[in-house]
DNA sequence: TTATAAACGTGAAACGTTACATTTTTTTTG
DNA sequence: CAAAAAAAATGTAACGTTTCACGTTTATAA
């Protein structure tokens, strides 16, 4: 065995260097349109992509460019009201799901040149409504929002989308097909062999698109007459949970045989009991999530799951958002099942 | 067994409403100073916390009060050129340590009252470049990045700080004791039995403070005497690199019995790595990570790991955008040793 | 009481744009 | 070629605040 190698590796040696731009008193279209020997409106014009006599545009971009002129966005939004930036109202990133969902409706916002503000509520429907008088005092163009407030007082005037939230009113949603996921995660399981079924949830009570994951589980298991338990969870505190599940055990085996989380991180807590109490995954119990982000992940912990299309859900926000024509009301995207290590298929 | 319970569950049917408010064509100063005549300077002095006669103050509050006026704040930050909103730049939320930091970065803004402009740039150096000049347009207050160019020509009127990079210019940095985590890591390997080390790191070849983690680790190896060999690895393709571990297997044993990686998820690879090779983990090889998120992650799964003070590191960055008073360049903050099952203790 | 100082409200200018009514220039046409 | 029409540039008024010089009121002291 050698010492000291270094094997594929590049200098470290490369330095990193910020060229700061020394401080110029910002130039206003009035300036250029001094240097240039034209009209402000004139300026003005040039820089909207209206059209100019093909003089005066060359004249007033060179001016802008000798000045280092760089068009002043936020005065502009200020005369137009239209800010560019929308808002993205989400509890946390600390869950794969959520930091996946704003990674593409950033990268969304981004491809129609909007600027995304980002807003935390920690699941506090305090914080959502607080946020919502922000974004009004802000003249934000509009939100997509994962809220947690049953009774969230919203303006109108700010067009409004949801992801997983149907509301009762006229408010836009978009989700994944949360039933028809369930109907697969359940046919799945007893395709697979399983006949005592057991569905986990955590979360809120709040009446969002992501309970229908149990509706479209549960109407499976009746058809096919399997039966089945319903447990929801405290995911911050699971201890009376696993007691539930040591209950329901028989000679060291769990009476489950299929388990379905309504998320994969519920779903890697649920293995990570099992491995704890002996109970083999897939071989005695097997065990289906919801989401499919593998990004965080490695191989090794895939979990069996329902892969919701979180791309093409950010998408389809920002398209509500954007477009001005009249759209949909509710969105529903397909999901689609992927086998990983806690299935035995 | 019994069939269709529901334990712990609450009801299905508890209805998601949102109340539009009814779009009133939005008040200005000057209709409250109208509707409480006064003028309009004493509007102002009372929504900016100025002080003005009890009289005039109560009679401007419930003009505005029956009015419904908001303070129009991008007018206000228009006037004023302060817009309230830091810009963070970051490559993707794809990640757990991007993502935790994003979370406690804009926990920590709000704190402040500052909103969050997330700008996810994918690692490219132009995408960064790009921002910075929609940045400058926008008026935004300050920039908080994570960037990847190093030839970033940055604003010198926008403060700006980074976070694990140590720019050569004057742009102050925050950063976990990267050499002092680097150096824990083999003191814990060493002290646990290890004696043929393994560093691997994936990243970039540029020059981050993220290096100093192996210089830590091998200033320690040096001293103790502790043959070692480091290998980077493009977490993309990592194929060339298990190929590389492939050959420095001895009938079936690995040549290695203690590995440092830069981050967590490529520990966990690691470890996944382990597994299908029939490596034992911790018997064969120990394996410490480095960040120490462990939100996404079930407990079965935790590896060992050097904590990175997240929050603190957010907090850190944000009191350096905000303060007023002169700061340090660099901040470093202290990392410590967290057990998990990927070694011996 | 009155002179003087301090406290406080007023009104207009300014911030950097866009939009629109005008004026100027160019083009068209009988 | 002149007059009408079309095109294009100009100049100014917003947008909703803050700020500041100024004027008015109130308090203080002689």
């Amino acid at each position: 065995m050698h010492i000291h190698t270094s094997f594929l590796y590049t200098t470290h040696f490369n330095c990193y260097n910020v060229f700061m731009k020394k401080e110029t008193s910002n130039p206003t279209m009035k300036d250029v349109a001094r240097e240039a020997g034209v009209s402000l409106g004139t300026v003005s014009k040039v820089f909207n992509g209206i059209h100019v006599k093909d003089d005066y545009r060359r004249r007033v971009l060179s001016a802008a460019e000798k000045l280092n002129y760089q068009v002043n966005n936020y005065a502009r939004g200020f005369k137009t009201n239209k800010t560019n930036s929308i808002a993205l109202l989400i509890p946390t990133l600390k869950h794969p799901f959520f930091a996946s969902l704003t990674d593409e409706i950033a990268a969304s916002l981004t491809r129609h040149d909007l600027r995304l503000i980002l807003i935390l509520t920690n699941y506090e429907p305090e914080a959502e409504q607080k946020a919502l008088t922000m974004i009004r005092q802000n003249k934000i163009d509009g939100v997509i929002g994962l809220t947690y407030n049953p009774n969230l007082v919203v303006d109108a005037s700010i067009p409004f989308v949801t992801i997983d939230r149907h509301f009762s009113t006229g408010v836009p949603c978009v989700a994944s097909d949360n039933f028809g996921g369930g109907q697969l995660a359940a046919q799945k399981l007893i395709s697979l062999g399983c006949r005592n079924l057991l569905f986990l949830r955590t979360g809120s009570d709040l009446n969002t698109e992501v309970n229908k994951r149990e509706a479209g589980f549960v109407s499976i298991c009746s058809l096919e007459n399997i039966p089945y338990d319903s447990v929801t969870i405290n995911q911050e505190s699971p201890e009376p949970f696993y007691y539930y599940l040591q209950k329901h055990m028989e000679n060291g085996h769990l009476v489950y045989d299929g388990i379905f989380c309504n998320t994969d991180l519920l779903a890697s807590q649920i293995v990570s009991f099992c491995h704890k109490e002996h109970i083999r995954v897939p071989e005695d119990v097997q065990i289906i999530g919801y989401d499919g982000i593998k990004h965080f992940y490695s191989e090794a912990y895939y979990c069996s799951t329902i892969v919701q299309p979180i791309a093409q859900m950010a998408e389809a926000a920002v398209d509500l958002i954007v477009s001005k024509k009249p759209q949909p009301m509710l969105v529903i995207l397909p999901v689609h099942y992927e086998a990983g290590n806690t299935t035995k298929g």
